[in-house]
DNA sequence: GATAAAAACAGTGTTTTCCCTCTTTTTTAT
DNA sequence: ATAAAAAAGAGGGAAAACACTGTTTTTATC
């Protein structure tokens, strides 16, 4: 059995250090880099003498994150297969880091031995999915069909006028910044309503928020 | 030099296992115990033949937080001292922490020799702050002046009006729901207009969403 | 370049919101 | 007990928001 190299990319300097004392008391890996952040890991990529045949990513880093990184990654070494580590299932983070190329997903508060299972897993087939991505993809999936069917019915110059709408502007004050005459503001009000179902500016502001069009 | 009896309070398994890993390495420390939450570790503490002399206490956990746990701990057994580790560095988060009697507050993106340095000093003398905190402190405060001195002149009615005014509901609407005279709500709304600065309902929701007031 | 669809705009009337000033009732403090 | 302060309520008018039915202009497509 060879060793695996193994490079690891976090800004939490104590559990970037942690993971990788961790995973060389194990003579299986090595650990062959470690970088506080994306823009740093693809410059140490870019000058190195040995590649790392499996990346453990944080997603949230400042520079460049952990989704940048793996689009960079899948596009110049796609040998390099990444496992990303987060700390928050959020779902939309998940979509796009697979969609960025992620060979595997782990939240931070999994058992050292799935780890160890995911980086072999990885290394040997190529990827590595727990029942928690499922779970989650299928998840999302379904509100997004419910999500989308609603947004996707908005005209782009009806979201703009959604952002001008969340603020203390008048509508005959957002027609100014928009260029357009007030009664076709009025008009995008009235069509916004009825396909996002409110009733009223507050209604409008509440949705914006809650679905960040704002 | 004795050893210094260290219990890890963290959810996310990996962490834990890491840091501990971590922390043993060095014999001047000995890692007694480890929880992923709060009652796990209270339960843990109150069965200890041991008791930790020091608490790396994650604030972001289920069951029973950070700053609850630190709480019980102060409330319990204060000679225990507390480090609180985080990820984010919320200045809220940090301010309840100390109040609940941290004696440390660390984020974890911080080089490991720091970790033992604040351990060996808390230990020692009690306590051990970084810049970081004392910067965050002295921000934090100002920011308080300007928020406190708009928040605080909100009457409870008032803040329950605000409420109430994050929806779809017309004023009159929410004057039956208060079960007062609609021209008391316009009362209302004229002097939280006046107290927050905003100008019309749409501001209003936004301010409301923004300190968290709905 | 005719045609259909989408976007922009307009008229009109109603309701709600906003902004004053003012009175009555209830609480609070001394 | 009484004065002061706070809370609740009221009137009226102007501005904005809402709702509805239309017309003109742009844009795309064949």
């Amino acid at each position: 059995m060879k060793t695996i190299p193994i490079a690891i990319v976090d800004d939490h300097t104590l559990i970037s250090k942690a993971l990788e004392n961790m995973i060389t008391e194990n003579t299986q890996y090595k650990v062959i880099m470690n970088h506080p952040n994306g823009e740093d890991f693809i410059a140490g990529i870019e000058n190195a003498s040995e590649l790392p045949a499996v990346v453990l990513m944080d997603v949230n880093m400042p520079y460049k994150n952990g989704i940048e990184t793996t689009e960079w990654l899948t596009e110049n070494y796609p040998e390099i297969k990444v496992i990303a580590l987060t700390m928050d299932d959020d779902e939309k983070v998940l979509i796009r880091m697979l969609k960025a190329g992620a060979k595997g997903y782990l939240l931070k508060d999994m058992q050292p031995s799935i780890l160890f299972q995911a980086i072999d897993t990885v290394f040997e087939k190529g990827s590595f999915y727990t029942d928690f991505v499922a779970q989650k993809l299928l998840k999302v999936k379904t509100e997004e069909m419910k999500n989308a069917s609603l947004l996707s019915e908005l005209k782009d110059r009806e979201k703009e006028f959604i952002k001008w709408a969340c603020s203390e502007l008048t509508y005959k004050e957002i027609a100014d910044r928009m260029c357009l005459s007030p009664k076709t503001i009025d008009g995008y009000r009235d069509s916004v309503f009825v396909k996002l179902d409110i009733k009223n500016r507050a209604g409008l502001v509440l949705f914006a928020l809650k679905h960040n069009l704002c």
